[in-house]
DNA sequence: CATCCGTGGAT
DNA sequence: TATCCAAGGAT
């Protein structure tokens, strides 16, 4: 029914050649990214996981680097206060993700000596870590064979092997068998699989103006094979961001991080002018542990 | 399950 | 210029 075929049909031999075709391509074809390096710790993995959410690569990059030089393992950032690793964070966006790192980092040195878990379920319980990163870490620093399911491969599967323009946003139980299929056995292989799907789907199946005539697994891709159908169904609404909450937060935490010491609420107010707003993005700030009051009117990256 | 949470390059 | 989009997670 609606034309997604049911595991049991597809065969065993077509999943594990879509791999192997895949696994070519990206031998040639990989970006030579610091973090999949072989001498990477499984730490300089797992930080890179948490910058990529929503973020692109080329922005991430330098970040990365000065993260890894100043904060080599969980332990070092975990000295550190949490604003410093706000601070830090720069302009990638998204700063929870920064002191979910640093929460993180606080409860590997209690839970695992210091170490980055390589079970699913640990890596789960860690701050700022879902289901796919807990995937992604197991496998590209512990060479575990997991489903890794980014939007990447969710979108190469959607069209690849179900025929449609792009899958649902949500990562279902059944997504994670079919993408499992797909997977050699081997768990070396398997992971460096993984990362050619997230490669292909970043360079080649990619949302806009995917380019097919480069691809792989054009012969055998269900959406080519039926005319490339746009995707159907309402676009829905992307979320906006000028004068919104998110955008007032952010005008106040660059002040905050771009200051070397407190800042007084003039500074802050003089960001945005409707003040309800602003003080309600302030105090979600402060809520959400990003920035504390070191006085009446006197505000600073968190300790 | 829908919404919130930043930022900036590409088209 | 406006919209789309980027290795998601938490609530």
């Amino acid at each position: 029914m609606g034309g997604v075929p049911e595991l049991e049909t597809i065969p065993a031999m077509t999943s594990v050649r879509m791999a192997d075709e895949v696994l070519e391509w990206f031998a040639v074809c990989a970006r030579d990214l610091p973090w999949r390096r072989p001498e990477t710790t499984p730490w300089g993995v797992l930080v890179s996981e948490i910058m990529l959410q929503q973020t692109p690569v080329n922005r991430v990059l330098p970040v990365w680097a000065e993260w890894l030089s100043r904060w080599p393992t969980p332990a070092d950032l975990a000295a550190e206060p949490s604003g410093e690793a706000v601070r830090a964070w720069g302009r990638l966006g998204y700063p929870r993700r920064a002191l979910r790192l640093h929460q993180a980092a606080t409860a590997m040195l209690e839970r695992h000596g210091g170490t980055v878990p390589d079970e699913l379920d640990d890596l789960l319980a860690l701050p700022g870590v879902g289901s796919y990163t807990a995937r992604a870490v197991a496998a590209f620093a512990f060479r575990q064979r997991h489903a890794v399911i980014d939007v990447n491969v969710r979108r190469l599967v959607a069209r690849a092997v179900e025929g449609v323009a792009e899958g649902p946003t949500s990562v279902s139980r059944r997504d994670l068998a079919l993408v499992a299929d797909l997977l050699p056995t081997d768990p070396e292989t398997a992971a460096r699989a993984s990362a050619a799907f997230m490669e292909l789907g970043a360079l080649v199946c990619v949302a806009r103006a995917p380019r097919c005539a480069a691809c792989p697994v054009r012969d055998r891709c269900a959406w080519l094979a039926a005319g490339s159908p746009p995707s159907e169904g309402p676009a829905r609404r992307p979320q906006g961001y000028a004068g919104t909450d998110r955008q007032v937060r952010g005008r106040l935490l660059a002040v905050l991080r771009e200051a070397t010491g407190p800042v007084e609420q003039a500074d802050l107010d003089a960001v945005w002018d409707e003040p309800v707003q602003r003080d309600r993005a302030l105090a979600g700030l402060l809520t959400d542990g990003l920035v504390s009051r070191t006085a009446p009117g006197v505000y600073a990256l968190p300790h």
